[in-house]
DNA sequence: CTGTTAGCGCCTTCAA
DNA sequence: TTGAAGGCGCTAACAG
């Protein structure tokens, strides 16, 4: 039994190589101040061991630990998912590593996560946090470097966000120019930064028109929200549905589907998000795509340039693009 | 101007406290021989200063992170999406931190990720790893301790899979028993594990029934797989097809319901996993339902003894559920 | 019960 | 160009 080699240290690479610690760390690390046949040799010596710099050693020392941490409210959520995914593989190309914190839509657990995470990582990615403003903002600067994402403008921290207010409002002017002047707003979750903007986008859409009627029936953020919304929307008389994003309304169109109640002849609806299965429902929904993914590689960008202390774009706005599918129609006469 | 004050460290508060390092650490680790007084003071002295123990260091002389790395092939998997939220989410109520990493399904960075993040963190769990067995089982030793979801036994390293071949048997008994005698298996991912399975299942279940046909045809993993095997699907002339994933059955009935061909009238669809999504479709998707999120709770509780040295169990295996929807009747005569 | 003394594994001045 | 020495911030013997 030779027992079980321990992994190799730095010192054991010396060792090998017949040199001290601090040629071995320089030569790992390619000082052009070392010899080069010494450098090979420790190179050498290194592989063979199978040796490789300890990251928890070196973040102690360096500073810094080449890992990120990013504070999302739900891990169950598309949009998110995908926001994670453009920002991890952005991150991975540019050699870091991600730390995913999930606050399950829990305030406090928001707040606490992005604290915690942020002391072992180089800097945290807050996306579309929950918490009101003035926590955000005595927050933000205990967690720098941070970026934050869908919110508004920040003070010490850069922002990455969809434009909401301008999607809808186009959604609206499609809805209009098919003919719809009673609308309904499925809002959902009043927390998010999201729905502010869309407040704004339906008044301005209202003083554009003066036929217009918009109503809004709060709702929530999951498919369920959408069935349970069938009879709300039912009654409310609207011919166009507005839903606060394609889960709701894929709940909804499912659920008057089971009614008899025919998508888009008798009622329009309009998702948010464009999540990839919002063109598989029958009939494929019309919503606005939100470049999620890109989202989130911006916000890796902002935080690259903190990383490397330039000056990141402070505000910078992505546009959801407008997508016309089968769940829009002229109402019937 | 006081300057940007620098974080707090054990020092500062030991100064505070008027004590020793060794009796701040003593106190901020809740260790029972420590004055209760004294105690009391050094956590008043930390709270002033918002001192907490610097991670990084603590990492270090512990040898321990509370951190695990996941690696997984895709992130834009809803299956895999919801197995790293389950992982996570337990992960969390540990007190455990998750470091993900996406290999966007290369061979190459699954193996190289596994080691890298592995080093910076106490174990890792590779999600569906698609490397061959061979090089799995000389990767696993290196690994420990490790956790591998969804492939076969291994040697050195708890298992956690869900038991696609009895699944894919019932999918296949329920169409048979809806007088199906000629279905169509598409193939996706051949280098998962649960290829196998499903091939072995499709066996058995030819061997069970004389007059039962199963042809196969090779796809992929994501609905434009479905979309483009429509042709195959119809020269093949099976009347009903068992998709390798709900991705691929919803581009499939996508395909089909443009080409006016009614699902399940003309044809009978089943998918695989339930992603949340399957129940929205136009019929909503028979499909055999996967646990994913509980699979990485399970995969999770592994790790979780081994970092206890515990023993796990070994092998584990869940059983995917038979959901029948509306995607799925009786062969037309 | 508390303080002093070594490290954890590595990088980086500072001399040589 | 290289080696020796001193930390990074914390914990854990080891004495007192």
């Amino acid at each position: 039994m030779t027992g079980a080699s321990k992994r190799a240290g730095i010192t054991d690479v010396a060792k090998l190589a017949g040199v001290s610690l601090s040629t071995v760390s320089r030569a790992m690390n390619g000082n052009p101040t070392v010899d080069p046949a010494l450098a090979a040799r420790v190179l050498a010596a290194a592989q063979e061991l199978g040796y490789t710099a300890n990251p928890v050693a070196r973040s102690l020392v360096l500073g810094r630990t080449q890992t990120v941490a990013v504070v999302i409210p739900d891990l169950e959520n598309p949009t998110f998912q995908a926001i994670l995914r453009g920002l991890s593989r952005a991150a991975t190309l540019d050699g870091y590593h991600v730390l995913i914190a999930d606050s399950v839509e829990d305030l406090a657990e928001e707040r606490a996560l992005a604290g915690t995470t942020r002391r072992r990582t180089d800097g945290v990615i807050l996306c579309s946090p929950r918490m009101p403003q003035d926590e955000l903002t005595a927050l933000l600067p205990t967690l720098s470097p941070v970026v934050v994402i869908n919110r508004g403008v920040q003070d010490g921290a850069p922002v990455v966000a969809a434009d909401y207010g301008a999607a809808l409002r186009e959604l609206i002017e499609h809805l209009v120019a098919e003919g719809h002047r009673h609308l309904l707003y499925l809002a959902g979750s009043t927390r998010s930064a999201s729905h502010v903007a869309r407040q704004e986008a339906i008044a301005r859409a209202l003083a554009d028109h003066d036929d217009l009627v918009i109503d809004e029936l709060p709702a929530g953020v999951g498919f369920d929200s959408g069935t349970a919304a069938a009879d709300g929307v039912l009654d409310s008389g609207a011919t166009a549905v507005l839903a606060f994003n394609d889960l709701v309304a894929m709940g909804l169109l499912s659920e008057l589907t089971t009614r008899g109640i025919r998508v888009p002849e008798q009622l329009s609806i309009v998702g948010f998000d464009d999540i990839p299965f919002a063109a598989y429902t029958s009939p494929p929904l019309t919503t606005a795509a939100v470049p999620a993914s890109e989202l989130g590689e911006r916000a890796w960008q902002a935080m690259q340039a903190l990383l490397q202390d330039e000056e990141p774009t402070p505000f910078q706005t992505l546009s959801p693009q407008l997508i016309v599918r089968g769940s829009t129609a002229p109402p019937h006469a």
